[in-house]
DNA sequence: CGTTCAGTTGAGTTGCTTCAACCCGTGTGG
DNA sequence: CCACACGGGTTGAAGCAACTCAACTGAACG
């Protein structure tokens, strides 16, 4: 991880700006040349139907690159948006391509990266479309918790998003009133304890692990490039 | 597409060997080291939570490749398993790198493959979490004529997928009863007709596509790396 | 000619949604 | 300094879409 960031110094040091929290940085349907590295903050990678309904299909963290261009070249398939205030350099598809050629340790971890995010993807869809509000809830808890605390061997247990219920229901394919019932029942049953501004402490990972129907060891290893 | 076979002829003619229908070709944290390439027939890339609730991630059509293994370089991160009588060819982990590396049009097009994959779930992401039942079996429907019929200009209307309402369910995230029901309205309704064993023929593609929330065109597209 | 297996249909249940009210911390203008 | 609006979270009540369970049909097959 940190040692990716150093690849991108150079590019670091000439193109990367801030964005607000809100900001739209990319549109389906809309032109797009261009990867992205997050330098700071986080994005969320989204679609919509035509009746408004939205759903996440990823969140983009510190540190990762993200490239929404889609099988033609031109234009983006998904929505990509900051969730809080953010940092962003853009590395057009030509420079990224010498990068990636130059450097293959870059290129061997962002294929990591590709794959780690496909399996998250999967262990999402699974839950989507087969499991209980309860599991989703508490998989995502468990997978966010990892990706943030992903230095260090640390299940850190405690962590914070920078986003609200809404948004958790839009990852999860639920109401933003079901995700508040459904933390406020994890909460009473003493296996969470949410704070301000989406603090989550967890306080019993092995009844959320349960809960979440996974493996929180299995898990790490199969969501995140880091290796152990 | 038939370009892309033709790359494979000589590991063709060594390595490939049929499965049976129902054959499962890797099992979830089982061993993996190779890519495979689907020759004939149609594969279904799954995931179970404990209870046996069971979650078809992807369809891997003939013509295609597709490789399970995780971040560790070692295991499955999901099942695989023939729906049909199936010819596979295993193409393990350094040929593959090699194949790419001789040939930057292989390379180019497996990366569009990839992209389209990409693409393709996002859309069923959507529809999981966020669309009726009635729009998701419309949508894919929608995706299984288009990735069907990839040869020529045509929506070809008439399709055979080798499997059942129970598979659809576990594609679409639905009970196979449900699916039967949502069907058979389709069917009242004029907008398709079902024929024996699986067999489809839309009759009203303009209001399938409504139904599915989707803009045929764009989304084949989207989802097919055939160049129009 | 019985068995099996996929699809179909009905009846009853339930988990999640929608709608609506309310709370509370924060920001804002008189 | 208070009044007010605002947005996010919380809770209750009611509705409904999809689920489960169970029975039946019909085709395929030995």
């Amino acid at each position: 991880m940190l040692k990716t960031y150093s690849m991108f110094d150079d590019i670091l040091q000439r193109d990367q700006h801030a964005v607000a929290k809100g900001t739209i940085l990319k549109s389906e349907g809309e032109e797009s040349h261009s990867r992205m590295y997050v330098a700071g903050g986080w994005l969320a990678a989204s679609k919509s139907l035509e009746d408004g309904e939205q759903q996440i299909i990823e969140f983009i963290l510190p540190g990762e690159t993200y490239d929404p261009t889609a099988t033609d070249g031109k234009t983006s398939f998904l929505q990509i948006e900051a969730l809080c205030d953010a940092v962003i350099v853009s590395i057009d598809k030509t420079s990224w391509a010498q990068l990636l050629r130059q450097d293959p340790e870059l290129r061997k971890s962002e294929r990591q990266r590709e794959i780690a995010a496909q399996a998250r993807q999967s262990e999402r869809m699974l839950r989507l479309g087969r499991a209980s509000a309860e599991t989703r809830i508490a998989y995502v808890l468990i997978e966010l918790c990892i990706r943030v605390s992903r230095q260090g061997t640390g299940f850190d247990s405690e962590f914070h998003v920078p986003f609200g219920q809404q948004q958790l229901g839009d990852f999860t394919g639920l109401s933003s009133v079901h995700v508040c019932r459904t933390l406020r029942r994890l909460n009473r049953a003493g296996v969470i304890r949410t704070g301000d501004h989406m603090d989550i402490l967890i306080k019993d990972q092995h009844a959320l692990a349960e809960l979440a129907q996974v493996d929180i060891a299995a898990l790490r290893d199969e969501i995140t490039t880091d290796a152990a």
